[in-house]
DNA sequence: TGTTTTCCAAGTCAGTTGTATGGCAATAAG
DNA sequence: CTTATTGCCATACAACTGACTTGGAAAACA
């Protein structure tokens, strides 16, 4: 055998070079030249890791939402031993907000898949796959938020917790339009908390 | 001359032709051969009536968002005489929703637009034109909510307006995705609304 | 009846797309 | 050393794209 290569570096640098291209043109405009040219490779050289174009878009979404999911986690870890509830929602949801470079890049790919979802059977599972787990996890932090009198009673947290993903999700549309400013959006958000964490 | 064509219904029509491809396949998977067949037309004739690729998609923007803006007035117009603030904006709400498959198609046709305005300047702002003032007739209602003692007055008209923006547009991408029922949005906006008028 | 203007069909063209192929270089195993 | 395997490349190909050109049919006006 030649020179031993790490098959997934080399496929995560390409899907990397693939959000570049989908964030500046769209994931349409992403040809597989495009995409070898940005990661500085030959075409075959990517036909090399990726058989087909749906491959490497379905790798590159997988390893966009798993990275994405891990800087939460890592943000999280960064709270107070036994974090609040409240403070767990706030900042896991400014996480997702696109505020910095990095998150509007993955914010302006997460939608370009997502958009193509709704016209791809198989990547409809994909995109939307996240979304229970997400509403699972907000509706039990607005649980406990309620077991420790933070939250009224009168709050159903699966509805809630809809509505807080919904939220994100528009004013992620509208922050990436620059229809609203990041420190409007992130206002916004905290005032929405502010109300549900009567205290 | 030879028969005298009605050139605005010709090219609504191709408009619509071009609103089903993209609804079904996207506005990239929408060729011009795509939507004169779809149009039952040949690509000459289309070529006859938009000179370019572009010219086409932008008449059908404007004439999708001139259809929605003329749907949410009719449902005005079937309120009381003196609508109350807190049902012109339900109304409103409601009928921007991807309730029926009339709404629904526009929505995804102009979610199509709007990613890709997200890459393209031109586009960009025929996209966000109509989000401010939809925004202030948002705030105007509310404001008139808090002069009839409807709303608390500690409620800023303009940020509550951004905020049921976003929500409705992040429960109309949900609602696309399947991620939740219709009954399920109309029930959050409807409570979000009840919290807003405390009445 | 001729003339002119409008409408539209068919064909062509250069460019791009995803995919397939043949072959070359490097290296580990025999 | 031989050989098989892996990494990689250049090229080719068929299909499709938007734009353009040509020519003719139809109908209103002279």
């Amino acid at each position: 055998m030649p020179k031993r290569v790490d098959h997934e570096a080399r496929r995560r640098a390409i899907a990397e070079a693939l959000w570049r291209i989908a964030c500046a043109r769209g994931l349409d405009g992403a040809s597989l030249r495009d995409v070898a040219a940005e990661a500085g490779i030959s075409l075959g050289q990517l036909q090399h890791y990726f058989s087909s174009k749906d491959e490497m878009l379905v790798f590159a979404l997988k390893y966009l939402s798993g990275l994405a999911e891990e800087r939460i986690r890592a943000r999280l870890m960064g709270l107070a031993a036994p974090p609040s509830p409240r403070d767990v929602l706030r900042e896991t949801v400014m996480e997702m907000l696109p505020l910095d470079e990095e998150s509007r890049t993955g914010n302006l790919v997460q939608i370009a898949y997502f958009v193509r979802a709704l016209h791809d059977e198989r990547l409809r599972g994909h995109a939307k796959e996240g979304v229970p787990a997400l509403r699972a996890f907000y509706a039990d932090q607005i649980r406990a938020g309620i077991a420790r009198g933070e939250v009224e009673t009168s709050r159903a947290p699966d509805a809630e917790a809809m509505l807080l993903i919904a939220l994100t999700d528009g004013l992620t549309t509208y922050l990436l339009l620059e229809v609203c400013t990041p420190e409007e959006a992130k206002g916004l958000l905290e005032d929405h908390l502010e109300r549900l964490f009567t205290r």
